[in-house]
DNA sequence: ACACTATTTGCAACTGGTCGCAATTGCATC
DNA sequence: GATGCAATTGCGACCAGTTGCAAATAGTGT
């Protein structure tokens, strides 16, 4: 596994241990290739460590999370999600309306990002980012029909 | 109070009752010029009119802000904090390091705003989000001197 | 291989916020 | 000003996530 080696080296240069829960939960989050709630991880690293408790998920997701090797976010979900922090970073467009979500491009931030640099001198940490609003589907929707949405 | 009449409105418009539990969270984000958490404003009703719940101030918060009159942030301090939404809205740029919150124009979203709309269709609801990151003087410090932050 | 200890885990209690449901009430109509 | 009823509230149970603390353990040194 390519990420355990990016995880021991992340670790040790921070002076933190190498647990199996740590391991097991990034192990988690890396073959997964959909954002994954602290519930579900907990049930997929049970699967092949049973005896992991809810509070060192939650540890291990924010200690994961420090070190950048993985990413979360609010998605209106009810719960948040977790996913492994690839390169270059995306965000998200969410509709209110239909639940539907959209992948964006970094890029499409690079500007606000460097504006907030040179006007304030403030370093924003724009990674895995939620907007909510209206879906291009969810606006002509009801701005001709006045009908329930769909996903 | 100016506020009344407008919530008076905004209830009747949409079928809503205008209940003393409404009107007096209202009054009370309102009277305020900070950032309420829902706890701090049930304590402030509760000092005119004793008897209110729990549910019954984060139903009315949820319903003030769908009706456009009240806006909510969570800037990292362990709960979600709520204001009047005034007009034109406003950001914030929070500090992961010393906590510090800074006010920043709507209009700095603006091009990110429009340019949604042209890519994607995508009508971002933008008003009231908050920025994590590194500030001026905390970027600076760490720079070259890697002491203790403050406040 | 063994001892040492600071870090980490498991557990249970707690917190902020949500929800289902029965009791109450705003408001429309007479 | 009384009646009727859908909207709203209060309440308690519940849910996702956090925290304090005692027990366990990763990693260091011998
Ligand atoms: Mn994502
Ligand atoms: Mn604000
Ligand atoms: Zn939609
Ligand atoms: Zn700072």
């Amino acid at each position: 596994m390519t990420q355990h080696l990016e995880l021991v080296q992340s670790l040790r240069q921070a002076g933190h241990r190498l647990t199996p829960q740590r391991e097991s939960v990034l192990a988690v989050i890396a073959d997964s290739h959909e954002h994954l709630s602290a519930e579900e991880i907990l049930a997929r690293v049970r699967k092949r460590y049973p005896y992991l408790n809810k509070s060192a998920v939650y540890r291990s997701l924010e200690l994961l999370t420090e070190l950048g090797l993985v990413t979360l976010t609010d998605l209106g979900h009810g719960r948040v999600e977790y996913e492994l922090h690839r390169h270059p970073h995306h965000h998200h467009l969410v509709c209110r309306k239909c639940k539907s979500v959209q992948q964006i491009d970094h890029r499409l931030f690079q500007n606000l990002q460097k504006k907030l640099e040179s006007d304030f001198g403030f370093r924003a940490d724009l990674d895995h980012f939620a907007i909510f609003g209206t879906c291009r589907k969810c606006s002509t929707r009801t701005a001709k029909n006045p009908k329930r949405h769909s996903h």
